[in-house]
DNA sequence: ATGTATTTGCAACTATATTGTAAAAAGTTT
DNA sequence: AAACTTTTTACAATATAGTTGCAAATACAT
């Protein structure tokens, strides 16, 4: 990732996690620590197939993993996109309760890697007919390209 | 899709299809010409679903869409995106050779509902450290949300 | 017409994601 | 802290999306 959004992250510790988990309804249990754990030292939204990546060794198992970044992300722990390229990435939600700190994303359609762009660099100026989401800037946006290293 | 998009587009007749897929290198087929004019009717990006429904009742084979798909594609006849919702759709390119008259698209997280921007909606300022990608304005642009009548 | 390379259509397969369920664990109540 | 209830896990089975192999059929150049 580009300097351009490199920002101060919150590290919670695992008793903190603990109660985020448990402050959304969720009981709190080793592999969910685990994902969030992972996820807060990332740096640009990981992949199902990344974390899996990382966690099985610690025997971690597929299909928990899967419902778990589905019930994180139902809880509003984290987001769940996909960048253009055809694969859900996860994301961990800087505040607890829902709205996403937003920002574009760029991705490489040669090479898949993910960029974040800093919320400045893209203005959206909604025409008479446009829906009412980007009126209200309720909307994520994602850019697809080639990063420099594959277009060099 | 919303008015602001509706623009004139070019109707071809088959024998003018015939000729466009030749001059890419590629042999003119039943299959590929029932694709492209399937997708010149459709006025937004179609998923490889909705094509086979389409076509399947002619008795158009899965495997042989999909092919035709990635080759129409690779020779600059379609687009292939992910809206943001994990679907891959196809639009038919406007101009035969490579350059993709580009416009933003905008999909409904919760209908998946894809309408088409017009181009002037969104501006780009490159920060300093952007990919180049973005500077050349070689990128497609992805909006997702809630759309109007989900928001209701 | 004939010949060669491409394309089709069918089936088999791979990869990704989801679901069923018995056993285990979390959190609550007593 | 033991007992209880509900959620969650871990394994297997299953669905879904997309790809590959290949013999037969077709496109198109000669």
């Amino acid at each position: 990732m580009g300097d351009a959004m490199k920002k101060e992250r919150t590290v919670r510790s695992i008793a903190e996690l603990r109660a985020l988990i448990r402050s959304t309804g969720l009981r709190s249990t080793g592999p969910r620590i685990a994902v969030l754990q992972r996820l807060q030292q990332a740096v640009t939204p990981m992949s199902h197939a990344e974390i899996a990546e990382a966690l099985e060794p610690a025997g971690l198992d597929r299909a928990t993993l899967y419902r778990n970044l589905i019930d994180l992300t139902d809880a509003g722990l984290l987001s769940r996109t996909d960048h253009g390229d055809h694969v859900w990435r996860f994301e961990l939600r800087d505040n607890a309760h829902g709205q996403t700190e937003q920002h574009p994303h760029f991705t490489c359609i040669d090479c898949g890697e993910v960029e974040c762009l800093p919320d400045t660099s893209i203005q959206i100026s909604a025409p008479y007919q446009s829906p009412r989401a980007i009126k209200k800037h309720h909307f994520e946006v994602q850019l697809t390209g080639r990063c420099d290293r594959c277009a060099a």
